[in-house]
DNA sequence: AAATATAAACAACATGTGTAGTTTACTAGT
DNA sequence: ACTAGTAAACTACACATGTTGTTTATATTT
């Protein structure tokens, strides 16, 4: 969890850096406005003014895009709440929920037609941050730990997702306080240690 | 949950029904071989000797036959056990994760590649099923049930997908004994209703 | 500044998906 | 048995995706 950036960031050509930055924030501006199954690889590449074959160069597929792009987003919000770089405690994980919450909530908000496809991708996506990063903050444990994190990896996942679907929304800070002790009750053992 | 059977398969022209069960068969029959990624329409429609176009008339595009598919057999599973039937006690969760993992075992064994799309598409139909369910199970409950239902849902499903997934499985009835608490601990309060 | 390396543009092509209209074959109703 | 309705085959087409090879433009090295 150390470094964030990925072989695709590290030693650019201007050029590519040029280019990748582009696609980017043309996806990013394209999928607000149109959704995800609307985009195609030619809207991108007119978008960010670039070659359509040009993408290929960087990414394998429309779907290879919105993993970087989602990752590359949720990363940051870890990052930012210093996330990556404490142990499990209670209130690490109540910030933690509250963090996936409102990430999904703002996809939710930004993506103009959410489509079949594209949710279970940001979920595969950001399962696997959360429980990377489960895993880490419970390392040290002595206590079988595998089930336990898969378990609260999939309710965060799940809880935050159900709240970025509410209609009528509570306040974050409500709906974290309720959904807490549900995933709380399987990590209390590693509290104490 | 009382009646399984969909639009699809009610008041259906021979000639109809002879189509989508060709169309059914040969999917499964080329899941197995090579993989979802892999299959196409015109490879549905050669093994199933029917002209490509026809497809559409009964399907959208694959992924509608997939969740068909999917959707179908599962239930096939959850009334072979008579899941629908009954109300939440200890007992019937605890076949239900049985099931569950059954499922995706079987799943993870019949489908040549895996793919990354593959699978997301499957869980959202088998949460879908596991929610109502469990919606049903609960409709008598004074308690609130949304947000418990939520997480024992993904919960449920993440360890049986987790248990689909290990390299070297430990017998299935020991992994459900393991299993059993992590999701019975936030449904506790309704086995006492 | 010139030479070399590399990213992007360009052109051409193959493949799969999905739509629309017409004709043929099968089913249901009389 | 005949008629009307409907499913499937057929034909043609548009569109998006993905690959390949060549040329042009930009960046790095000498």
């Amino acid at each position: 969890m150390s470094s964030s950036l990925t072989v695709l960031e590290e030693k650019l050509d201007p050029r590519a850096k040029r280019t990748r930055h582009l696609i980017l924030t043309s996806f990013q501006s394209l999928l607000t406005e149109k959704g995800f199954d609307a985009v195609s690889i030619q809207d991108i590449a007119n978008h960010a003014e670039i070659n359509r074959v040009t993408f290929y160069a960087h990414f394998s597929d429309k779907y290879a895009l919105l993993e970087y792009a989602v990752r590359k987003a949720f990363i940051s919000e870890i990052e930012k709440r210093k996330l990556d770089l404490c142990n499990y405690s209670p209130e690490n994980l109540r910030t933690m929920i509250l963090t996936v919450c409102e990430f999904l909530a703002s996809i939710h908000t930004k993506c103009a037609q959410p489509h079949q496809q594209f949710e279970p991708l940001v979920e595969g996506i950001i399962k696997k941050q959360i429980s990377e990063l489960l895993a880490h903050w419970l390392i040290k444990s002595k206590l079988p730990t595998e089930l336990p994190a898969t378990v609260a990896t999939w309710a965060i996942y799940g809880l935050a997702f159900h709240y970025s679907q509410l209609k009528i929304r509570p306040t974050l800070e409500q709906f974290v306080e309720e959904a807490f002790p549900l995933v709380a009750v399987n990590l209390e053992q590693f509290a104490s240690e």
